[in-house]
DNA sequence: CGACCGATCGTCT
DNA sequence: GACGATCGGTCGA
């Protein structure tokens, strides 16, 4: 793996977020680097569990029908804004914001594998720093990464919360695509691929 | 193992 | 008033 220089990390730009295959780009956020600056300190993990969500089309999707609401509009933005949201009523997940405007396209980020400021996330914690359940599934990422539903609307282009590569290359071999985890209320959009992972991480939320 | 359950509160109906 | 894009614990097979 590669040494912990965030000065070396390579921000996403706005366009990397503002296509229109979410899917796509729900895969290629597998093996970035998920990165926070809260009171001066750097946390980072490395991406392993992405879920598209596909907005008025998905049933799965907060978006679904066209809903639009106060919690929702961060989703109609242009693509490149952070929606954080509480889930039930414990639980910030943090999505990145994908696609055009009026396109409410988003992808849940659920788990990562620590690589910098562990020692921050297991005191926001409580957790051994080698824990699994550290950084793996979305609420737990969200804690140790110091993510709060304040951080929702928020540019990932700013330098509270942001998204990198820092050259890491994934081969599309250990790459999988299976069903979104906890979304029965979707019908049959629950059983869309939509959840991207790395073959057999050990920080992968859920079943593999 | 798997099934179930409580926590906890903003959001939407 | 009901319900979560969850988590960690317990209980029983």
């Amino acid at each position: 793996m590669s040494a912990i220089t965030p000065e070396k990390w390579q921000i996403l730009p706005q366009n990397f977020y503002q296509r229109v295959d979410t899917n796509l780009i729900a895969r290629q956020l597998l093996g970035k680097l998920l990165v926070t600056k809260l009171n001066g300190i750097i946390c980072a993990v490395r991406i392993v569990e992405t879920e598209a969500y596909h907005g008025i089309t998905d049933r799965a999707s907060h978006a679904w029908g066209g809903r639009h609401t106060n919690r929702t509009s961060v989703m109609y933005q242009a693509g490149g804004l952070a929606y954080v949201y509480l889930c039930y009523g414990i639980h910030a997940l943090f999505n990145v914001v994908t696609n055009t405007i009026n396109v409410p396209h988003a992808i849940l980020v659920r788990a990562g594998e620590p690589v910098a400021g562990i020692g921050t996330m297991a005191r926001r914690t409580g957790k051994n720093e080698r824990h699994i359940s550290l950084t793996s599934g979305p609420g737990n990422l969200s804690k140790a990464l110091g993510i709060q539903t304040a951080h929702t609307g928020k540019s990932l282009q700013g330098n509270t919360v942001w998204l990198a590569d820092d050259g890491f290359t994934l081969s599309s071999r250990r790459i999988a695509a299976t069903p979104r985890i906890g979304v029965d209320y979707a019908g049959e959009d629950a059983l869309l691929p939509y959840r991207f992972i790395i073959r057999d991480h050990p920080y992968l939320s859920g079943r593999s």
